[in-house]
DNA sequence: GCAGTGTCGGTGACACGACATCAATGATGA
DNA sequence: TCATCATTGATGTCGTGTCACCGACACTGC
């Protein structure tokens, strides 16, 4: 057929986009689904432990740091790390050379929970572990990675895992 | 070392799942903006469209019935379709046969916004269209799948898309 | 010094996503 | 028939994601 580089697609091909789209969907919510089950007897949810992964890799961050790093959210995670800060797991103090800034660190009840943290995404390990081999999940990196070339949650994982 | 097959990981391994962990999570962040973008000018979020797209699919429908068939949600969508309906757009007729049931329909206007969402989700589309080639995207579609097997979304998607 | 520009962090608004609970209704079986 | 159980849909609550906006502050060039 006379079906060129990027347009429109045939009604098949239209259908597959969909799948493929409600695929990435599904997959992000199971796995936060099963993320938050671990967490719950924690209290923590997958964001909080979103943020205390980066404090505890990165050690001392701005929240605009933070917020670059996390891929969760495209402002600043105020709200988020309120919360934590309430519970007495992130320390919060204000910049003195840039007083725009505010420092984040993990406070020592905050590493204590980093275990908790570890081992439930374990637990989702596991699962993509178990359904996929070690090249499928590569593969499947590779492709989502293309997929994210030129987002800006693209620039934040390769940030963070790129040339590691 | 005596790595066995789903144990722990080593720590390159560990990296290496929290990468794709976080590549999912992107990529459906990155897709959900675009999508938002798209639909904005409709005054439509990714969910209500989500909504219009399977009733427009497969026409009258119960709220139970829509709630299976969208990857979004786990209970019912009741309240994406409160605001679909005070905007005219779906129809809600309680059920006579079944008195618990609700059916939806897309009322002439919803029907008419479905154009406009159609052309939304082919904004998307021609991304994933220039970031893999045919082969790439069906590959990217299998190992999804594969990672789903046994999951309610997976369940979802099949039955939307499956044997189709 | 100073005006313009950009960045940082905080907040309000709105809609979702997930969970728990509830009333109404239907289905089942003694 | 009647008690029990399951399903449907609605609702309250909490935390998140997104946008828009704001004030405070830093930086740049004049």
């Amino acid at each position: 057929m006379s079906r060129r580089k990027a347009t429109a697609g045939s009604d098949a091909e239209t259908r597959a986009l969909a799948e493929l789209r409600h695929l990435v969907l599904a997959a992000q919510r199971e796995g936060n689904r099963w993320l938050a089950d671990e967490l719950r007897p924690a209290g923590l949810t997958p964001s909080q432990a979103e943020i205390l992964s980066v404090l505890a890799e990165q050690g001392e961050l701005t929240l605009a740091e933070v917020g670059r790093l996390i891929v969760c959210e495209t402002g600043s995670p105020s709200r988020v790390v309120d919360l934590l800060v309430k519970r007495n797991l992130v320390r919060r103090e204000p910049g003195t050379v840039d007083r725009r800034v505010v420092h984040l660190s993990l406070t020592a009840q905050g590493r204590d929970l980093m275990e908790t943290v570890t081992k439930a995404e374990h637990a989702l390990n596991m699962a993509m572990l178990q359904a996929l081999s070690a090249q499928e999940r590569n593969t499947l990196a590779t492709l989502l990675r293309r997929v994210l070339v030129g987002t800006g949650s693209g620039e934040a994982i390769s940030k963070r895992y790129g040339l590691g």
